[in-house]
DNA sequence: TCATGTGAAAACGTTCACAGCA
DNA sequence: TGCTGTGAACGTTTTCACATGA
């Protein structure tokens, strides 16, 4: 069973120690994903703080916002570069420019959705699309009473289409919100025309090339993992707690336990 | 033989005295965050299994189905108990049966959607709830054009109702499908009338209470997650290896190297 | 003085490898 | 023989603690 090892992994990962590439700044170093899926948190919280005209945050003032604790935010920003300045803290608006560009977000991905069901609709006219950085260009259903119907300036197509698309016309994206019988053909579509990056919200484990990232979003195993520790812990402490318990947003306060989940 | 059973006492939090600290009672051991959520999936293939008169699943077969690793599937199911053959594997039904009560599925919860929009909707109606132990028991939005609206048998009230649900008609869990600006308004009231179990989609950070549950389903997360490495990774591979990348098929060949990011 | 940036340590999760049992 | 269950090794992530620099 050692047939099929992946032999690319991205930048040899055991570099020696003390190994600062002192070449160019923009990826030096690797980014964990745990830190990535942060980097959109931050993003978010650093737009309020500028939409409040905040011209300086501390990682402690970050942390507390994104409620976690404040070293990771400073190892987590410091992936970046050296954004800082000691004493006195981070620049949001320029903070939200470096985050910008290590996610990629000034490249306007274009992302195709298919199953135009409600889910797919929900996502279609949600904050999450229409935020900056991507654009739903293709929608794809089978339903005959859905395909022609247009949707925020797109017309829904067949997914016969799919295959048809040029290189040229070909999502960045592609976001499967189809019932969980169909989520493999169209993945594997999806990945026949050449998508790399698939959102897949179906209930289903999918099988795609190794060179394509997947992401699930699984309405159903969440709710079973709450599930999970209302079973275990709540049965424990049901009915206590509910006044003295609250978080405080003291400043400075360690709210060092609580980050991880909570 | 297990040598010394990890009372696992850290992460010392500023919880008042009095409040509940000691061990969970009901279960053996601890299972991490990361088994609970894989627990789900295995029952998901499990079911596949049982509706094809699987009798028999090694923990490589199953590793194989949900994408991960043979030994982790073992640890995991190592965690509820001892429930396989040494020589055969395990049994699909008995297995489900298990991960039911690990995931307290027979307790059958009550949901409370909150928000019902574009999003609301679509989870009201998806298979997520549809599936065993969860019932959406209660639904709340501002709009008066919607609050009365009756959707799969149930009523839409005014949010401001929710305080005044006593103890026996409060849900066990809360689902927050409202704009990122109210979402921590209705977390607030929520946790206010005792639920302590909240799955928040709208796009915010939430401070609740340190004994309420929370997690998140965030779309522009995940988006932003895609395209990041989309941006990084794809630039330098793009074009290579469309062909022997693809991930086998076949059963029973490892894919251990593949399985968490990529 | 104050907050960043970062080695070092601790905690956590995954994978290996194999003892032990059906 | 074949597969589970699990110590131990390994890799990743978090947290600590403090040197460093504004």
């Amino acid at each position: 069973m050692r047939r099929c090892m992946r032999l690319v992994r991205r930048r040899g990962r055991s570099v020696p120690s003390g190994a600062v590439s002192a070449e160019s700044p923009s990826s030096a170093k690797r980014i964990p994903e745990a830190t990535v899926v942060r980097l959109p948190v931050y993003q978010r919280i650093l737009a309020g703080l500028v939409r409040n005209s905040v011209t300086t945050v501390s990682s402690e003032q970050l942390a507390t916002l994104a409620r976690v604790n404040a070293a990771k935010v400073r190892k987590d920003l410091s992936l970046l570069g050296s954004f800082g300045t000691r004493g006195s803290g981070y620049d949001p608006a320029f903070l939200i420019a470096q985050i910008d560009r290590a996610l990629g977000v000034d490249q306007n991905w274009s992302v195709a959705v298919v199953g135009i069901g409600n889910l797919g609709r929900a996502l279609i006219n949600s904050q999450g699309f229409a935020s900056k950085g991507f654009e739903v260009r293709a929608l794809f259903d089978v339903d005959p009473a859905v395909v022609g119907e247009e949707l925020r300036g797109v017309t829904v197509r067949h997914m016969d289409e799919i295959p048809t698309l040029t290189a040229a016309q070909r999502p960045d994206i592609g976001v499967i919100t189809t019932p969980g019988w169909a989520a493999q053909k169209v993945a594997d579509t999806l990945c026949e025309v050449g998508v790399t990056s698939l959102l897949n919200f179906a209930p289903r484990v999918l099988v795609v090339p190794a060179n394509v990232h997947l992401r699930y979003v699984d309405l159903s195993i969440e709710l079973q993992v709450l599930g999970f520790y209302r079973a275990r812990n709540d049965e424990a402490d049901t009915g206590t707690a509910s006044e003295e318990a609250r978080v405080p947003m003291i400043r400075s306060v360690g709210l060092s336990a609580s980050s991880d989940l909570d």
